[in-house]
DNA sequence: TATTCTTGATTAATCGTTTAATCATCATAG
DNA sequence: CTATGATGATTAAACGATTAATCAAGAATA
């Protein structure tokens, strides 16, 4: 557990310590043998430069922090995946932190993140929440709606083109189920459907945690299609729909959002609707970055497209459904 | 962004730095009205020591490393989850890194978090790996038979309380499906299974990655129940055998492991069998805390039980199924 | 009164790295 | 032959917090 630092490596070598501080990271005037000389040493004795060190000096800790919600939420995952390859790509490294979907565990968990020494942060907010950070240069990944957004997924976008997508395939008679219309990200879904069907199809649309829609009798009343806002609640649907005797896909198409794993788990394997997520972290680190440096062209708040996962639970309407009420 | 330091909180109260440092910490020697004044000032201008110049002259960062095989994995949020609020409670944040599964991926992260000066590492080992942490405290959360092995789940008691449960509603004759004859993790669970199925019922097993059982020929041989290594493969276990027409759970009872969040959206809805999550995560940062510290005490190698939550998808068996071959 | 203790505060060194300022040496130009 | 420049390396001062060593002053003891 001995250290080895710039010191050792000076004295090793007869010089001083700014020499090697200057020979490791190029700055400065150094002869190119005494670089070899000096990075050769360091390799041989597996020099770290010392975090501690660097980051009082430079005043940068070359760490950012994430703060979501919820961990434990299955679309976390994916945007946490890619936000650290992106900032690994960046040289920084990732601090969670998670929030437990209260504002002032939110607010905890930034002041711990700040105090930690983070250079930046990355803040999915608790539902409609103000996180002041005024401290720290931040990255905030919400909704297109949502004024204080830096980043976002188009999901009223997802949601046409989730409408479209079924409404192309024949349907003209849809379900439409959330499961909590205090959610923003979920109400944007649905208006997105609602730009497509509108004027267009029938459609009724279901809250899932006030009153989930007796599936036989809306297949009797016509309905081919549902449209989830999410894999959870399509999962529900198909299987609920099966045990009824409603067979997907054949009486019933079923899509949902976010391309969780369980996807190609189920039978019929389900059609979904997702962000590029590994785009919308760039953007995020992106977005940061730049914040961090103190760009002058810092980027405006962007948008990233959804797109959609054909796989077995969307089919093409087999009878024209002329037939409801 | 102006920083707040020791320094300027000296120099407002004319006082030296060392007895603001003091006052703070709580250490040496400062009268008590001078610690009133000092936090109250510190508190005002809303000072945070610098994470950098305390873990320089300490040399601990008060930051631990978590290195996972796969971020995406469904099981992971819940142990990261864990593990983040354990490690809050000991005044340690979580840097996390994803190892990708490669050998060399897994090498990779540790030294790079090692480089950002972590105290100590946390690491869930890629399949059968050797990672070589000679440099920094370390815990191993892996499966008991694995002799490197700090924390584990008992996997085999898990695959022994999936059979007994079963086998104590009634059934007698089993399907056992697993996903890739090559996880560790898998074939504990299966072995647990086999412990109880052995001589006291008739058994099965299918890898789903080489070969996928016909459930509706495993119906007529007389199978009643179906005990899955993962709630994704018990999903697809559930649809599959639904839109075959063997209904879940009047047919066939089905169970998983990990209680992943699909388990409530399934319907029927999942029985699952998973560790104690949190008491995982507690243990495996109390293991690496007193490692950290250099405890004379350090725990050994600790096994934690599993536990069963039961849902619809588990019933008592109907037809008593003497009828098979 | 002289000595020792106690209390409360200050000084100064230290952690490892970076970096501006300085210096020595040698070559080139005037 | 001296003045100027360029080159390569060194010195020393930060960064912010901690901490051992020191000191001053008043209280207690001999």
């Amino acid at each position: 557990m001995i250290l080895v630092n710039q010191k050792q490596i000076a004295r090793e070598l007869g010089i001083s310590i700014a020499t090697v501080s200057n020979a490791l990271t190029g700055k400065g005037r150094v002869s190119a043998d005494v670089i070899q000389l000096v990075t050769a040493r360091a390799e041989e004795l597996e020099y770290f430069p010392s975090a501690a060190g660097r980051a009082l000096k430079t005043g940068r800790s070359g760490i950012l922090g994430l703060v979501i919600p919820d961990i434990t939420h299955p679309v976390f995952p994916d945007f946490a995946h890619g936000v650290e390859t992106e900032a690994e790509k960046c040289g920084y490294g990732i601090l969670i932190a998670d929030s437990r979907g209260t504002e002032t565990g939110q607010k905890t968990a930034i002041d711990q993140l700040i105090q930690r020494g983070v250079d930046g942060i990355i803040i999915i907010p608790t539902r409609s929440s103000n996180p002041n950070t005024s401290k720290v240069p931040t990255a905030i990944v919400s909704t297109p709606t949502d004024p204080k957004s830096n980043v976002a997924a188009n999901h009223r976008q997802g949601g046409q083109l989730s409408a479209q997508t079924l409404f192309d395939l024949g349907h003209r008679n849809f379900l439409l189920i959330g499961e909590d219309p205090m959610s923003p990200v979920q109400n944007e879904r649905i208006d997105g459907m609602k730009d497509i069907l509108d004027g267009a199809a029938k459609f009724e649309i279901y809250w899932a945690n006030e009153e989930f829609p007796d599936l036989v009798l809306k297949a009797k009343e016509g309905v081919t299609a549902c449209l989830a806002v999410s894999d959870l609640l399509a999962l529900r649907v198909i299987t609920e729909a099966g045990r009824l005797g409603v067979r997907c896909p054949d009486a019933l198409s079923v899509i949902g959002f976010d391309n969780l794993p369980l996807g190609t788990a189920v039978r019929p394997t389900l059609s979904t609707i997702m962000p590029d997520t590994t785009e919308l972290a760039r953007r995020a680190v992106g977005y940061l970055n730049s914040a961090i440096r103190q760009d002058s062209d810092q980027p405006s708040s962007s948008v990233v497209e959804m797109g959609i996962i054909l796989r077995e639970s969307t089919q093409k309407i087999t009878q024209p459904t002329q037939q409801g009420d």
